[in-house]
DNA sequence: TTTATATTGATACCTGGTGCCAATTCTAGA
DNA sequence: TCTAGAATTGGCACCAGGTATCAATATAAA
């Protein structure tokens, strides 16, 4: 490996650091042929915190089982969210979500982002799926990002049942269709009163 | 906090780093009132590592991203597999899995595990789940162990597409039924010469 | 060439330890 | 009561993996 400019040297400290967390900076000296005051100015800069910084937030992070959980609970992220009307959520398909034979991902990880996503759109406390009906249109594959939007179709504010139509795209491309039948707890309008934060589920 | 005699000082540090894992030594002198060189001879009688090698582990669990995502492969855990004819899976609601609010399980979980089974019990190399037509039934609870049966109804050895019926049970209540049409690659005929485990994409 | 920036070297100091040895205190048995 | 053995404490050297700071070079740009 050759000496680089401090930029590239920059992006390279950051992304040996990210997909490996342990490396001592007498590691990384060798990995970027520079001097251990360089690795450190670098991190200084980068406000990379030292290696037994690193090891004690990620304990952290794994102790807390709050933080903990998130990745098992609304699968995908965010982005847009109108209650009871639509949503957009992103998710990338990674190693641990495909076949490794085949770099498909399971059908279950495309579902449960689209599950999440129709869970999330309707403002209640109490939001479950009763039922779907999906359809896997064309395999989503390793590294590609998933973007579902979710439009409520009806029952958007009545008590009982709301239908939420979910379609998942890759670029232009529709990977995945569903048609959820949530339950709610009770109707949005009598929400007003509670503060969606609060009174959110699917926020937790 | 009392002096304590050495075998009950001994239960109390193992329970206090046991619930706390970041304290050092310093801090559990001030807990267990006595010297340093004490904490330290008894964490080495009782195989206790110090903070940073704690932390340490504590990340590298955290960290190792194959283990640590249970929405990762086959969810539950199959207990009994015909191939191209049934399969029955056992998959327990933990605390990761459910809206914290009401210990409901999230749906998609409950879907993983049916899909998992569906497409496990199609002997074939690569298996797609290509629709699913599903309802949850009453809520699947904390705590509760999930019994999955899969059925497959037809194609179970053409090539193209398998249907394969899953229905999930808590006791004798059913909470979940799913027909699942899964593609296949291949007929399941063609296998014999391949040999069951190797050729079994959704066993990796 | 001069100047600014980047890199390297060197040293003192920090935390949270290990390893080892000696001194002290406690405690139970003869 | 005396004493041996266990338990506790103190002290020191040393370690990894740093931080903080200052000075010396090396390299590139004006």
């Amino acid at each position: 490996m050759e000496r680089l400019p401090k930029r590239q040297r920059h992006q390279e400290l950051s992304r040996l650091i990210e997909d490996n967390p342990f490396l001592t900076d007498r590691e990384l000296t060798r990995l970027l042929k520079v001097s251990i005051q360089t690795i450190r100015l670098d991190r200084l800069e980068l406000a990379i915190p030292e290696l037994r910084e690193r090891l004690k937030v990620m304990a952290e992070r794994s102790y807390d089982p709050v933080r903990s959980l998130p990745l098992h609970e609304v699968i995908g992220e965010v982005v847009d969210l109108q209650l009871d009307k639509s949503g957009i959520s992103l998710f990338e398909i990674r190693e641990e979500h495909v076949f490794s034979r085949s770099g498909i991902a399971r059908g279950h990880h495309v579902f449960a982002q689209a599950n999440s996503l129709a869970v999330a759109v309707i403002n209640d406390e109490i939001a479950l799926t009763a039922s779907a009906d999906i359809r896997f249109l064309r395999p989503a594959r390793l590294g590609e990002k998933c973007i579902a939007k979710a439009y409520v179709r009806s029952g958007g504010s009545q008590k009982g049942k709301a239908k939420v139509e979910v379609c998942t795209y890759v670029g232009d491309e529709m990977v995945f269709q569903g048609y959820f039948v949530i339950y709610r707890s009770r109707a949005a309008d009598s929400m007003e009163s509670v503060g969606g934060e609060e009174a959110h589920e699917n926020r937790d």
